[in-house]
This record gives C-alpha cells, structure tokens and sequence, in this order.
DNA sequence: GATCATAGTCGTCTGCCTGACGATAAAAAG
DNA sequence: CTTTTTATCGTCAGGCAGACGACTATGATC
C-alpha cells in the first residue's frame, strides 16, 4: 500500500560535512567554492542530495570520498588505515534556508588527520582549508562567511568536536597512526584553544587505561628530547575526562 | 532558478517524538498503537508528517501538542510552566526503514513530568505510557517489541537522557515546577536504574550553586520528614558532573 | 666541543571532590 | 511511646587535578 503522494510534501535531503581537521596549530574545516547560484562564489561546506537508494551515512561518505579520497570509518566499522571518524551531526529543515526548495540537510562531523590535501573531486570546484576562526568570525563579510546556513553547522560542528574530545578518545581522530605525546596535546590545545601543561597532560593521557599504547618506537620531529610513540588503544571513553580549562 | 525536479529524488520527511518521563520509578516512554498497516496493531512511536511551511522543531512541538497536550519548550524559549523539554535527538533515513516508500526521519527527544495523562489528540488512536525495560527488553516478541526502527531510536533517546543528566541539569525536566531533593534523586535512579546514596547526592546537588534553588517551602509527601522544596536553578551545566555509578 | 634552546618525562605537594558511612531530625505508622 | 521512614548534617580516607620543580636528550649556535 504506497503512499497518497499527495499526503505528504516533498523534500530534497542532502548531506553536509563538516570535515575538520588541525593544521598549523589551528583548528581548521574544509570549505569549498560555490560555482552557481545562488551564494555563487562564496564558501560553503561540501555536501551534495542523498541518492533514492543510500542511507545517510552512505552518502556522507561518498561525498567525502569524492571531495577528498579520504575513507570514511564508521564507528563500527574495522579497516584501521587512513580513515576519517565520521558521525552524524545534527539536521537542519528551516523552510527558508535554500531559497531555492524545501531543503532538509543532514549534516555530518568529520574529524580526519592533517596530511591529506585537499583535491578537488570529479566537479573542478576549488577546495581549501579555512581556520575555523576565520570562518565564524563576528566580522559577517560576504568575503569569508559561508552560504545559506553552513557558519551555524559548522558552529555546531566545532562544538561537538570540542566536547567530545573530554569525555572520548576522539582527539586520536585527528593525529596519523602514529604519533607522540605532545602531538596529541597540540591537538587539544588547537581545538580547545587553550594551553595546557605539558606534564599534567602527560601524566593523564598515559595514566588512562587503553587510551594510548606505545608502539616501541621513538621520533624526533624539530629539535628537543626524542618522544616515544603511539597508537590509539581501543578505550573510547575517558573516564574520567579530560578536563577542559575554563575560560 | 528553481531546482530541476529530475536532479533529486523526492522523500518524505517526518518528525517522530521520543517523550519520556519518570513513573512509579521506572523510566516510561510515550507510544502510540498504529491503527493501520504497515505494522498495525502494533506500538509505534508518535510522529507525523513536516508540513511544507514548518521547520524540525516546530514540526515536533506540533505533534506533541497533538498527541499529549503538552506544550514544547525550547531551549531558549522563556515562559516557564508546565513546559517540556524538547531537543533534536538524530535522524534516520535508512532506504529501507519504511517499506512503503523513502522515508527521513528527525527523531526528538522530550523529557516531560509525570503528571500530564496521556490523552488521545484529535486522532483516536490509542496512547500509553510504557516502562521502556519493556519497549527495549530483549525478547522481540511482537506484543511489545516496536514497530519500524522506533525501538532502535527508543533505544538511542533513552541513552542521550542517560549521559544527559550526568552533566547538566535537565533531570529537572523530569520533576514538577516545585519538588524535593529526594524526588529529584529518585529521577536519577530511574533514569540510570541504579540505588544513589541519599546524603552523597543531597550534598552533590545542594552543593552545586545554580543548580537548586529553594523556594523556601517545605512539604511532606508520604511520611518522613518534611523536605525542603527547591526550583530548578538558572545554570545548565553540572560541572563538575554529577557521576553515574559503574556497572 | 661547550653552551643554549627546545621538547619530553618523572615526581612532589596541596586542595577539591567523591564514596562510604555514622548520627541526628522530624514526621507517619503501629 | 516505640518503630519506621525520609531528610539532612558531619566525618574521614582515597583519588585525581593543578601548580610547579627537576632531570633527560636532542638540535642549534658560537
């Protein structure tokens, strides 16, 4: 028994990423370039229509992959290598937020390490990474704040990030497979904005069961006492938490 | 430019509501009999169509207003009073949730008190308050188990009021305009199922400045002696959080 | 090569918070 | 009047975080 399509009205459904990664001691998103109206020319995140026969994650994930290469790890899902956590966002339905139709976007958290660079996909749109800095900055001129309704997602987005890095081993999320203690802390600190205590920090991340495992290995990234290396181990909740600075 | 209809598929998009309260000390949700296939006969979340002019969350706090008589109070909307709490929980689109045709669900989260007996809306179908052990319970017989995805998205509300309460103070939501320490408490051992010290928890959350505010009465329920009554205070967040037990 | 700068790692101390639990207070139930 | 029930106040020990000193191991500079 299929529905009265007149009972209902339609909708488009999108996706939109917020793909976040850190870069140069700076939290930062990837934007990309819109080429048509309307917003044409300005920034917005990368997203794209939910096709008639995916789910929503599904195409989150192609989206990513054809704006990026980067392969999306759900959750659940093995296959360690390079990929990206991704996870659902929020959904945002105002009536009037495409000008265009009735537009339901599901928006999607990304949070990917820094080396992958960004290629345009399959569209020769232009991509980058912005600081998210610049993109939510109280000064709202058309050169840098994003089309329709992407600076509140992406608010949301970099909120979720910064919370769920205290209370989730997230933060790995955003360091290669390897990395060292300070590495990790930079993370923290560029997503926090804040400064932490080297030792303090060093101290909780080693003392919490299943949080770090050492790899054996040790590096030497730019000058100072070579530091031992890690992997994620398989803990995904910090109990207790990392404890963000206030103010 | 109107988009070119061809270019996307068209879904239904719809609102269903996860609304919990606490009773008889059991954490209970709100469910609705579907009176027609597919899954009829069976308990169902309540929900219903977005109309083309309204947004997500309007859309939700209409059809709880329909199904409950209760009135929905955003998160920054004033007018205290009899109002529930009501936040965007996720949304599920699988291609296959609904076998008449696509369908995107944005499931909320309503977190109301006990007193609002639960009243059939304009439709008359009927409405229950169920102890979500049941809804969830293991065994998937077809008498209680829920139909569509609903216990899978039951299952996620319950878990997003959980870890809630741990740091803000929205457990309140679940007591009435006035109410007691203790009455506050046994909410949380409904919520999290598990037994809190009595004087551990009045130190906590009487400790915790914002979080209560007495009103200066006192009232004496069913024996014992006669508690102070407390308001819900203006702060939001619990920090440091209020603790959930381990297993 | 000595010195300095830089980054990593180990310890110490103090204060705050929590869990465990004793004790008291004020009502209803018997 | 005694028991039961619920509310509230105190005490104490252990754990953890913030502040910060000390030591280590490398590259950079003179």
């Amino acid at each position: 028994m299929p529905y009265d399509p007149s009972a209902f009205p339609p909708f488009a459904v999108t996706v939109d990423l917020v793909v976040l990664t850190v870069r140069d001691h700076a939290l930062s998103a990837l934007v990309v370039r819109r080429g048509e109206p309307p917003y044409q020319g300005r920034w917005a995140l990368p997203g794209g229509f939910v096709r008639a026969d995916e789910g929503l994650a599904e195409a989150a994930a192609r989206e990513l992959a054809e704006e990026t290469g980067l392969r999306a790890q759900q959750p659940s899902g093995p296959g360690a290598g390079l990929g990206a956590h991704l996870e659902q966002l929020a959904t945002y339905g105002d009536p009037q937020r495409d000008p265009r139709m009735r537009v339901v976007s599901v928006a999607h958290l990304v949070l990917a390490p820094d080396l992958p660079a960004p290629r345009a996909g399959g569209d020769a749109r232009s991509v980058r990474w912005a600081h998210v800095g610049e993109l939510l900055g109280r000064t709202a001129d058309s050169a840098t704040s994003l089309a329709f309704d992407h600076a509140r997602i992406l608010a949301d987005g970099v909120e979720r990030a910064r919370s769920k890095i205290e209370y989730s081993s997230l933060a790995t999320a955003f360091c290669p497979p390897e990395f060292t203690v300070g590495e990790l802390r930079r993370v923290y600190e560029a997503v926090w904005g804040v400064a932490l205590d080297p030792r303090n920090f060093h101290r909780k991340v080693t003392g919490t069961p299943g949080f770090l495992v050492p790899t054996g290995g040790t590096t030497t990234r730019q000058g100072g006492r070579p530091a031992q290396l890690f992997r994620a181990g398989g803990a995904t909740v910090l109990n207790p938490p990392m404890l963000r600075p206030e103010v």
